[in-house]
DNA sequence: AACTGAGTCAACCGCCTATTC
DNA sequence: GGAATAGGCGGTTGACTCAGT
C-alpha cells in the first residue's frame, strides 16, 4: 500500500542534521552545484535522502538566507502576499528577501493566521478566481526555469497540449473532489484569492510575476546599508550600480554552519562578477556555536547582515541579486505604507477582471 | 523540582508538474 | 505517447523550548 519512497530509506539517517553533515554537504553543493539531488547523498557521502539535502540546503545552508527574527514590515509583506496569493509560500517566500517558504510558512501558522483572522490588517486583494480561466489551485510542480532548460527544449515553456489536457483533466477530477468537501473559510479564501491554475499564470497572475520583474528591472534607488544590522532590520535593497567597482569584503567570523576544515571560497570568479570582485577574507574560521551573531558583508566600510556559504555561486548566476529587489525604506512611505500598498495594489490589478 | 501545555521550527511526507528517455 | 525520473511544493509531524503552575 501506498507508493513507493522517493529514495531507498533503508540505512539512511534522519533527523536533525549535524554540524559535520552540514559542513559536508555546503561542500558538495559549493564544489558541485545546486542539483541533481538524487544522486547527491551518494556522490557527497551522506547518509540521507536527496529530498533531505535539498530542504537542508533550502532552508538552512544557502548563502542568501536572513536568519533572525520577522520584522514587522516582512510580518505586514506576508500578511499582505497571504491575503493576495493565498497559501503559495514559495511565491510569498520569493517576495521577502532572505526567508524562506519553510520559515514563512512556519511563522504564518504559528502567530500571523491568527493575526490576520482576527485583525485583518493591510490590504486585501480579493480576486475571485473562479471568474477567470481554469481558477483553481496549483499544487506543486516545478517552477519553469530558463536557466534549467540548459539547451533542451529551451522554448517548451509549457506542457504540450495533450500532457497539458491531461493535466487539465486532472485537476478537474480534483476540484470535482474538493468541490464535495467542506472547505474552512480559510482555504475558501486562499483559493478564491491567490491560488491559481496553470490557465491563469500564463494570464494575470503572470502578468502579476512580470510586473514584478518589472520592479526588479528598475533601478534600485539607494543602497541602504547599515552598521547596525539587528534582528528585526528588514531586508535591504542593494544597487550594484552603487558597488561600482568595490570590493565586497566577507567578513566570516561568526558563521554559525560553516565548518572549520572547509572554509569558504576565498575569491568570487572574476568573471562572472565583472569588476565586483569579492574577497572573502579570512576563510573558514567559522564553527561557532548556533545562535551566533548573523553574518556581516563589507562593502568598503559599509556592514550588512548575510550568510555566506556559497554566497559566491548565488552572485554568479544572479539569484541573490534578483531576489533583493523590496526596499522598505522607499516602499513604507511616511503616510503610512501607502505607497507599499499602492505598489501591491498595482502588482494585483488585472485589467482581465 | 516536577509537570504540563503552548509555541516554535526543522524535517518529513505525499502529491504535483516538468523533463527525459 | 507514455513511463520513469527529478525536483518543487504545501501540509503535517514531532522534537524541543519555555513559561506557567
Amino acid at each position: 500500500m501506498g507508493r513507493a519512497p522517493c529514495c531507498e530509506k533503508v540505512g539512511l539517517k534522519r533527523g536533525r542534521w549535524t554540524r559535520e553533515e552540514d559542513a559536508v554537504l555546503a561542500r558538495y553543493i559549493r564544489e558541485h552545484g545546486e542539483g541533481a539531488w538524487r544522486s547527491l547523498p551518494k556522490n557527497a557521502g551522506l547518509l540521507r535522502c536527496g529530498k533531505s539535502c535539498r530542504l537542508r540546503w533550502i532552508n538552512y545552508l544557502r548563502a542568501d538566507l536572513k536568519r533572525g527574527n520577522i520584522s514587522e514590515e516582512e510580518e505586514e509583506m506576508i500578511i499582505k502576499l497571504h491575503a493576495t496569493l493565498g497559501n503559495r509560500w514559495s511565491l510569498i517566500a520569493g517576495h521577502l528577501p532572505g526567508r524562506t517558504d519553510n520559515e514563512i510558512k512556519n511563522h504564518w501558522n504559528s502567530h500571523l493566521s491568527k493575526r490576520a483572522r482576527e485583525g485583518g490588517d493591510g490590504i486585501v486583494v480579493d480576486v475571485d478566481l473562479s471568474k477567470l480561466p481554469g481558477g483553481g489551485k496549483r499544487r506543486g510542480g516545478r517552477a519553469i526555469k530558463a536557466t534549467k532548460a540548459k539547451g533542451k527544449d529551451k522554448g517548451k515553456e509549457r506542457k504540450s497540449g495533450k500532457a497539458k489536457s491531461k493535466a487539465a483533466a486532472k485537476m478537474a477530477r480534483r476540484r470535482k473532489e474538493e468541490d464535495g468537501k467542506n472547505i474552512t473559510k480559510e482555504q475558501a479564501h486562499a483559493s478564491s484569492s491567490g491560488v491559481t491554475s496553470d490557465g491563469l499564470e500564463e494570464g494575470a497572475l503572470g502578468r502579476c510575476e512580470e510586473m514584478v520583474s518589472g520592479l526588479k528591472d528598475q533601478p534600485i534607488p539607494n543602497l541602504d546599508v547599515t552598521t547596525d544590522v539587528g534582528d528585526s532590520e528588514p531586508p535591504k535593497a542593494v544597487d550594484l550600480d552603487e558597488l561600482g567597482g568595490s570590493v565586497m569584503e566577507l567578513d566570516h567570523h561568526h558563521h554559525e554552519r560553516c565548518n572549520e576544515s572547509e572554509g569558504v571560497p576565498e575569491l568570487a570568479d572574476q568573471e562572472e562578477l565583472g569588476d565586483k570582485a569579492m574577497d572573502f577574507g579570512q576563510p573558514g574560521c567559522c564553527n561557532e556555536d548556533d545562535g551566533g551573531p548573523p553574518e556581516a558583508v563589507l562593502l568598503g566600510d559599509k556592514d550588512m547582515e548575510w550568510d555566506l556559504v556559497g554566497l559566491d555561486e548565488s552572485l554568479a548566476n544572479d539569484d541573490l541579486w534578483s531576489s533583493l529587489v523590496w526596499d522598505y525604506d522607499d516602499m513604507v512611505a511616511p503616510c503610512g505604507g501607502q505607497e507599499q500598498e499602492s505598489v501591491l495594489s498595482d502588482l494585483f490589478l488585472f485589467d482581465s477582471i
